[in-house]
DNA sequence: AACACCGCTTGAAACGTTTCATGTCGTTCA
DNA sequence: TGAACGACATGAAACGTTTCAAGCGGTGTT
């Protein structure tokens, strides 16, 4: 229960208070000797800094709010690591708070956090949070949306190139022969939705060969929605069924895989192909490993954390949009010869 | 970039800063027309509360951290939710730290957290951290253990008999007519593997029939090493293999599946029936639904929040143990004719 | 010899909150 | 009428840190 403060490290080492802060903030103005009789005291008494002290005289405190929109998807469970590494490279906390698209819920994270007078926010927003981030930022709190594109150049923002990831995807069941696709995702209010949907059009429009291209919508992106949507599928008679399913995300494309596989009643690859997005680490284990787009999830989250610490650092720099290319990741839901 | 005081919402409603702060603090102790105007100031100036110096002067902070061993696993992020959910109740924000097994980066966060003047922590330890543990609890920081029992009573803890599920486990098994068993996980440092298995072999002993089991030992609780245990397996002759596995966690056992049932080499449960442990949403939603043994993990973290603010009140409380009962989830990975 | 400068130390002020002893009314009771 | 009391309101003190103007020797320059 001992509360040791500065001024009792001061008194112990025969310094004043101000060299004691020294020796922990700016080693090199203080002299050898005051130092090592500063650290032998500290050893001594087991002083731990009060960081609720330095936020009050600092006006800022050393975390930062992370704000997750779907905190099922194990997507986010690396970008939050990777955000995590960085963060504690810099002696930073993190304030975790799930919404599972509860925007109340949302809301009452963003008071909280701004009550911690946290150092900025990272946001992988589902509602329209815009106008509240703004409000932040006059009040001095940045923020960095992740894994959604910041259009128009208000906040940075740390994502992938979506149209592509879709493009891509897409490209390649053409190349490996698949000719009648069928997107699964949505909601279509979310940008990664349209986005990716758009991109496979592109691919579509593009080809050299004549392919089809329809959308089977779900309200949500989890397992239970690719089950249902898979579900419906296979209601169709087989000969009006596509032939390759690129699926929003990969919980999608799991809950698809499941539904067609289970009861032997569609062979994947063979019938129909699937391929996911994200390439999160249960799609390499699925019973028919999934083929997906990857993101660099851990470097997103790195990257988001560096950013946000530079403008908070910085008031004045500019938002800057950063996006990273996904990466195509074959395996044998989409084997071409199997 | 206005950072609104106390004080001044104080001159803006013509009152002092003691006023204002009974009306955010004990408003039955002030009248309802000062309450009335100190309100309408607030909403005018846009008043957010300064939680650094609430924690200063308080000497303890609105937040709890928790500091996960293994963030990989979907079952710890239905535990933090769980605990989010009964945080948010109480206006704490959580500082979420995920280890990976690192035991530095363990200390590291127990550092940090402490720094940071949270309320307590929740801990889903690693490495033997109950030396420190104690060392923060002279210090005033609670900490209830998640997920392990704490066995000498020096710490409250919230986890679920490991034994009793290893006994169900392994009786469902055998009350479906498996005979040969395997128990795959490990490592055997970690207390969830020992009590787990210890549950197996009673379940083995107390059977009416004669039932076989062995040990499958992994060096870690992932799905990489669920696949490596599996092929281990199926390099022995088919005679020589058991007819069931039980896993140390779900993640284990979604490996062994899917080095199973690839190429077809394993008919999952016809020839080896599989169960694992805590029910995580990927369980169901495996190629082979999986069976499972249920643990309640919202729950668990709900309990272990509320345990701890009740001992962070109270200093004077004794350490509790609350085990709750794991629940059997058949799925087809175990049925009986299929 | 006078001066400027450097390296280091000092201690008070300030950050925004809560608490608490003190004070001021107005009401009730004897 | 005076005393006692209750209901509020007040403002200073304290929480532990960082910062910064001021001070103090000692060294180098002119």
């Amino acid at each position: 229960m001992a509360n040791v403060s500065i001024r009792d490290v001061a008194r112990h080492a025969g310094v004043s208070v101000g060299t004691v802060s020294n020796v922990l903030n700016r080693p090199d103005a203080v002299s050898a000797e005051s130092a090592s009789r500063v650290q032998a005291a500290i050893e001594a008494l087991g002083y731990v800094r009060n960081e609720a002290a330095r936020t009050l005289r600092a006006g800022v405190s050393a975390t930062v709010g992370f704000v997750v929109l779907d905190g099922q998807n194990p997507f986010f469970y690396d970008v939050v690591r990777g955000a995590e590494d960085e963060a504690s490279r810099h002696g930073i906390a993190i304030l975790y708070g799930a919404t599972d698209g509860d925007v109340q819920r949302e809301r009452t994270y963003l008071d909280l956090f701004e009550e911690q007078q946290v150092r900025g926010l990272l946001v992988a927003p589902y509602g329209d949070v815009n106008r509240r981030l703004e409000q932040l930022r006059e009040r001095g709190i940045r923020s960095v949306l992740v894994d959604r594109f910041s259009g128009e150049n208000a906040f940075s923002s740390v994502s992938v190139d979506n149209v592509a990831g879709g493009r891509m995807a897409v490209e390649h069941l053409v190349a490996t022969g698949r000719r009648r696709v069928a997107f699964v995702g949505g909601p279509f209010e979310m940008r990664q939705t349209t986005d990716r949907l758009a991109g496979a059009r592109v691919a579509v429009e593009s080809a050299d060969v004549p392919v089809e291209i329809e959308v089977v919508a779900t309200s949500a992106m989890s397992v239970a929605e690719g089950v249902a949507a898979g579900e419906r599928i296979l209601r169709r008679p087989p000969g009006d069924r596509p032939d390759a399913l690129f699926a929003v995300n990969d919980l999608v494309a799991l809950g698809l895989l499941q539904s067609l596989v289970s009861d032997r009643r569609v062979m994947v690859p063979e019938e129909i192909a699937i391929i996911g997005f994200d390439d999160i680490s249960f799609a390499a284990a699925a019973a028919v490993p999934l083929s997906s787009m990857r993101q660099p999830s851990r470097t997103i989250g790195t990257t988001a954390l560096r950013v946000l610490l530079e403008e908070a650092a910085d008031p004045d720099l500019v938002p800057r949009q950063t996006v990273f290319q996904p990466e195509l990741v074959v395996r044998r839901s989409t084997a071409v010869d199997a």
